[in-house]
RNA sequence: GUGGUUGUAGCUCAGUUGGUUAGAGCGUCGGAUUGUGGUCCCGAAGGUCACGGGUUCGAACCCCGCCUUCCACCCCA
């Protein structure tokens, strides 16, 4: 006796409902992109561990899948290495290649291998499944969708307005309340500059980034932990605890950064960002948070966050400027800009909210059902015809009983069946019913494909 | 990676201090109805109680291990 399958912790099966409803969320953001002059590319599942490993910091580097070298992988190991059970010395020697723990720098990797093919600025669109081999939770699995958006290769900002607009657009079409929120890593750098912490930017953001999470009192507690002075903490206090509109804060932010240079940038370019929203008229609220600071630390410029209003959920979407994508590459001088679409989040958010379209599962318009052989070939025909005129349809490729083959229309959500038996082959017509009303008439193929149009 | 939690029919779950043959609802299949689904009625199939050890006369239940689920950290989408 076979024993029970299963899938590895942490993968998922999508049954044909949840497809649907995935399929709608992609189709809804690729076609927003699409809008904007986006063209998708797609990388291979695996890539060289020498491309993924430390571009992740050391954390990351444990949450890489590594996959076997093939063939007799312990050919090149030495009875010694085995024996000192150094897994990280002995990972390098038996395994070459790792999925991708993200798309980003895959897409950096592309980008440096085409540059003399790609036009910049270049913007691209990547939805592809990515791998991490964390513990998985509520809304966390080992295998997930990233659906990212990037522009490489310029400067400007109206990059990041577009991608704002993509954001407000995208939530639009789906029906979704959203605020997003930016913040500019030039302004948590000359923050932790006057402060006299500089050297200490990293810790700073991501303690003051949980303020939403642990509150305040936490937060000052990890600052200190991590060696920030007494003194530096209270001057960051007004910072954290900023209120008002969008051009309150920015005023005190102006005063508090007087003196620093790069601060100043930052908030300049927050300004002007904020300028071609409302220009825009986009719709969605864009607030301002000194506190959003995204772990990552590879950010330079701007940072997104956005947030469903009517879910208590994480972020479904975020991104960020980030200078000099590929220089680990060994290519310099190249800025992006981009963003990312949560998709398993946002598929939780629609699902709490019932947002789907209702048709969604309805892709079949009309099922043909027969009582014998002889009508299965005429119902081939009929349905041949209906193809051709552009419409879905289905035969039950048997002749059982019709209960059997109602309740297979019934099951499926088919609005109409087709019924076939001797009378209505004798006229070559079908009986078509419609199986919300329950009424059935006596109809030609072409009057069926009229009707169900 | 740390600490906890979960697993019984296809699904959601009952199951007494350890005691005969492990139950229900939904779903599936069949019948009522030999040309008609979604409601109602009748019936049936379906289980190595996640898996592997142990304790016991006897284990779904107690102990150990292991896998899985979910939760809080860490980190993150």
């Amino acid at each position: 006796m076979a024993s029970k399958p299963s899938i590895p912790k942490g993968t998922r099966d999508f049954a044909p409902i949840e497809m649907a409803r995935r399929n709608y969320i992609f189709n809804t953001i690729k076609d927003v992109f699409a809008l904007y002059g986006f063209q998708q590319i797609e990388t291979p599942a695996m890539e060289n561990l020498s491309t993924l490993m430390g571009k992740y910091g050391e954390e990351g580097d444990k949450l890489l899948f590594k996959i076997l070298n093939s063939g007799d992988f312990l050919s090149g190991v030495e009875q010694t290495e085995l024996e000192g059970r150094n897994s990280v010395k002995l990972t390098s020697k038996i395994s070459e290649k790792g999925l991708r723990y993200d798309l980003t720098v895959p897409f950096a990797r592309f980008v440096v291998m085409n540059r003399d093919k790609l036009s910049f600025p270049f913007k691209r669109f990547q939805i592809q499944p990515v791998w991490r081999a964390d513990r998985p939770q509520k809304g966390r699995y080992r295998e997930f969708y990233q659906c990212d958006v990037d522009v490489v290769g310029s400067n400007s900002l109206l990059n990041e307005v577009e991608l704002m607009q993509i954001v407000d657009e995208v939530y639009r079409r789906l029906g979704i309340n959203v605020c997003i929120k930016i913040n500019n890593r030039k302004i948590l750098t000359g923050i932790a500059e006057m402060i006299g912490e500089a050297d200490k930017i990293v810790d700073i953001t991501v303690a003051i980034d949980k303020l939403d999470k642990i509150g305040l009192d936490k937060v000052n507690e990890e600052l200190a932990a991590k060696g920030i002075s007494a003194e530096a903490i209270a001057k960051l206090q007004p910072v954290i605890l900023l209120k008002g509109s969008n051009e309150e804060k920015l005023q005190t932010i102006k005063t508090v950064l007087a003196s620093s240079e790069i601060g100043l940038k930052g908030v300049a370019e927050i300004e002007e960002i904020l300028e071609f929203i409302s220009l825009l008229g986009v719709k969605t609220e864009v607030e301002l948070d000194l506190t959003l600071a995204r772990g990552l630390n590879y950010y330079t410029g701007a940072i997104f966050e956005v947030k469903a209003k009517d879910v208590q959920i994480g972020s479904i979407t975020g991104g960020g400027r980030y200078d000099n994508l590929t220089g680990v590459f060994g290519v310099d001088g190249l800025s992006g800009v981009g963003i990312s679409f949560g998709a398993d989040r946002i598929y939780d958010v629609l699902n709490q909210l019932e947002l789907y379209p209702s048709d969604l599962m309805q892709a079949t318009k009309v099922l043909f059902a027969v009582f014998g052989n002889e009508e299965l070939k005429f119902a081939i025909e009929c349905a041949k015809e209906m193809r051709a005129a552009g419409i879905p349809v289905e035969v039950y490729p048997e002749p059982v009983k019709m209960k059997k083959q109602m309740s297979y229309a019934d099951a499926k959500n088919i609005p109409f069946v087709a019924i076939i038996g001797e009378t209505e082959m004798a006229e070559k017509k079908v009986m078509l019913k419609n199986m919300e009303s329950g009424n059935q008439t006596l109809c030609s193929v072409q009057e069926v494909i009229q009707m169900v149009k």
